[in-house]
DNA sequence: TACATTCCTG
DNA sequence: CAGGAATGTA
């Protein structure tokens, strides 16, 4: 049955990967690193990624783009865009650079200007042309050297990326060169190595965590195991082997000290929490380099201003050896691997690691510690990233949480640990909009953790002061989404996918998840549908002759039981127009029936019609949080 | 064929 | 609220 909606295309453009993710933490991910010799996302930090970034996203074909476009889509729908629906839609790779893409209005001279030169300094900085003609330079480069020619652009832009992962370590050192000979602005240089000692920082500092973790982890595990012996040959060498099989070996029991549990978290908060910083400190610093008005994250013409310090980290990169990525991880942003990631920060997806993997185990089996390690999920650095980029520096996000949607139905006991928390805080503040829980229930301060806090408090200072916090994305929906979504229904019966992506900023989009929030609203509605139906009825039985002598007002039993399903806790001031709507739908159906329209066996499709139209929009502060 | 929606059921 | 059947749409 087509409604005609106005905004349903309901289109799945949902991610398709509904096979469950097991995620490395992304501190966790450092231990096992070398493990993962097949995933090139994994052994590059994010930092450089995002640093690497710049200097493709000047060539015509690149997902810079994109990643710019995502990272617009704050305030739009554009927010929903999926990593598919990106690369579906990429332009040619014919659109030149300077060509707006998707309609935008055309670019003010002021932009184009700033564009220019943004574009000469990168030129100048990475010794390359830019706007090489089609089927010129660098990608005819490409495609003679794998002797595949004569596919169509779109393909040949896939083909592109591929190989930029796989791209030879001379040619990333020819690119040095060139970016060598063009440090003719000291003063750029300057904040680019301001900014570069700003990283490094950074990265000492979340070594240190990590030194500080793996220290309690490892005495933990002496206490617990029985392998003391081997605790004792704690040398470098056998360090990661031993934690390795340590892990391993938890993954055999079930029952697991929530300390440690909270310790991983806190510092998995707090190393996100940096990573973003630094992500933060990039995008403030940049537009200082060469530019005197503020950074727009979003336009895809300014994007080249990060090319300035990317070439600054890529010419290390010839410097510098690759040496061992054990601990390096978030340490050596300058590895010609990373250099030569496809720059698929915002479509990439998180490292799935097979429970069976040969070489990289975890510590434990999902199903059996529901709450232990599901929260790795919400703080892969790349959905840290992708969310950051898509909602930009304001979004927010739940601590994390039990994830998966079986948890939340059939083990209530799942539910216990964090969600009591999550749920009691929305309670205080769902009343007022706008007001927004704070985030990282789970942080330092939570845990009493000393040790953890006093290390932690440099980057702790920093978080509190970066808009760029920490990002959850939850892998499955929760009873807080429920609850939102319920609370969603008082604005739209009828929400798009899209909608729905936009106003769960905090839920990992797939197919499933998708279906299930559509589900949702479709359950909504059967109930809404009832109950006007019922209540018409009842009127017509009542003997009301006339429409106009109904109405719906809070004080209607109608409005109970619907306030009732859909705001239960009664802490939400229910919009007026949603009283006049649910007037209305119940004036239709009074009408069909006392029409006698009913005997159509289709005739609430027209009622259906008539109410879809009537969708408002759902404020701005349900996008911000998960739960009001 | 895939998806959205309603309807029915538990 | 979810699962599944039925139905409609593209």
């Amino acid at each position: 049955m087509n409604l005609s909606l106005p905004d349903q295309s309901m289109h799945s453009s949902a991610d398709d990967e509904d096979k469950p993710e097991v995620l490395l933490p992304c501190f966790r991910r450092n231990m096992y690193e070398e493990s993962l010799p097949s995933t090139p996302y994994s052994s590059s930090s994010i930092i450089s990624q995002l640093l690497r970034k710049t200097l493709p996203a000047k060539r015509p074909m690149d997902e810079g783009h994109y990643f710019l476009c995502s990272a617009d889509s704050g305030q739009e729908d554009r927010s929903s865009v999926s990593s598919k629906d990106s690369m579906a839609e990429a332009p040619s790779p014919n659109v030149s650079t300077g060509a707006s893409v998707e309609g935008e209005p055309p670019i003010s001279d002021h932009l184009q200007a700033k564009r220019a030169r943004v574009e000469n300094i990168i030129r100048v900085m990475a010794g390359s042309p830019i706007n090489r003609p089609h089927g010129d330079g660098e990608k005819s480069e490409l495609e003679g050297r794998d002797g595949r020619d004569g596919r169509d652009g779109r393909d040949a832009y896939r083909e592109t990326n591929k190989r930029k992962q796989r791209l030879p370590q001379h040619q990333e050192h020819s690119l040095d060169a060139g970016r060598r000979s063009g440090r003719n602005d000291n003063s750029k240089d300057e904040e680019c190595h301001r900014l570069k000692e700003q990283l490094h920082s950074m990265q000492r500092l979340l070594r240190q965590l990590q030194e500080k973790f793996l220290q309690v982890y490892n005495q933990e595990d002496a206490d617990d195991e029985m392998n003391l012996d081997e605790s004792a040959a704690g040398s470098e060498e056998d360090f990661e082997r031993k934690n390795g099989r340590v892990v391993e070996e938890c993954k055999d029991r079930v029952k697991i000290g929530y300390a440690r549990e909270s310790l991983e978290d806190a510092l998995k908060q707090e190393l996100s929490r940096a990573v973003t910083e630094c992500v933060a400190r990039v995008f403030r610093k940049i537009p200082l380099v060469g530019m005197s008005t503020p950074p727009r994250m979003c336009s895809s013409p300014d994007i080249g201003m990060e090319g300035k310090p990317t070439s600054q980290e890529a010419a290390q990169s010839s410097e510098i050896p690759i040496k061992s990525r054990s601990f390096d991880y978030y340490e050596d942003p300058h590895s010609p691997q990373d250099q030569t990631e496809a720059l698929s920060l915002v479509v990439r997806k998180p490292v799935v690691t097979p429970l069976n993997a040969p070489s990289v185990k975890r510590p434990f089996p999902v199903h059996q510690a529901p709450f232990q390690f599901n929260y790795t999920a919400p703080l892969h650095d790349s959905q840290i990233l992708e969310h950051l980029l898509k909602y930009g520096p304001h979004s927010s996000f739940l601590p994390c949480m039990p994830t998966t949607t079986a948890l939340d139905r059939s083990s209530p006991d799942a539910v216990e640990l964090p969600w009591d928390a999550i749920a009691m805080r929305s309670k205080v503040t769902s009343a007022h909009l706008g007001h927004h829980p704070r985030p990282s229930a789970l942080g330092p301060d939570n845990l009493c953790l000393p040790h953890v806090k006093l290390e932690c408090a440099e980057l702790q200072g920093m978080a509190e002061r970066n808009p760029y916090m920490s990002l959850n994305i939850q892998e499955g929906l929760t009873p807080s989404h429920l609850k939102k979504a319920k609370l969603m229904f008082f604005y739209t019966r009828y929400p798009s996918s899209n909608v729905l992506k936009t106003y769960f900023p905090d839920v990992k989009f797939n197919r499933c998840i998708t279906s299930q929030l559509i589900k949702w609203f479709s359950n909504f509605r059967e109930f809404y549908y009832i109950q006007m139906e019922k209540f018409a009825r009842q009127a017509i039985v009542d003997g009301v002759g006339d429409v106009k002598d109904i109405s719906v007002s809070r004080d209607s039993e109608l409005f109970r039981a619907l306030n009732m399903h859909y705001n239960k806790a009664n802490d939400f001031h229910v919009p007026e127009r949603f009283l006049e709507i649910a007037e209305i739908t119940l004036h239709e159906f009074y009408n069909a029936i006392s029409a006698s329209k009913d005997s159509d066996p289709s005739w609430k499709k027209a009622i259906y019609k008539v109410i879809c139209k009537l969708d408002s929009e759902v404020p701005d502060e349900f996008k911000t949080s998960s739960y009001l």
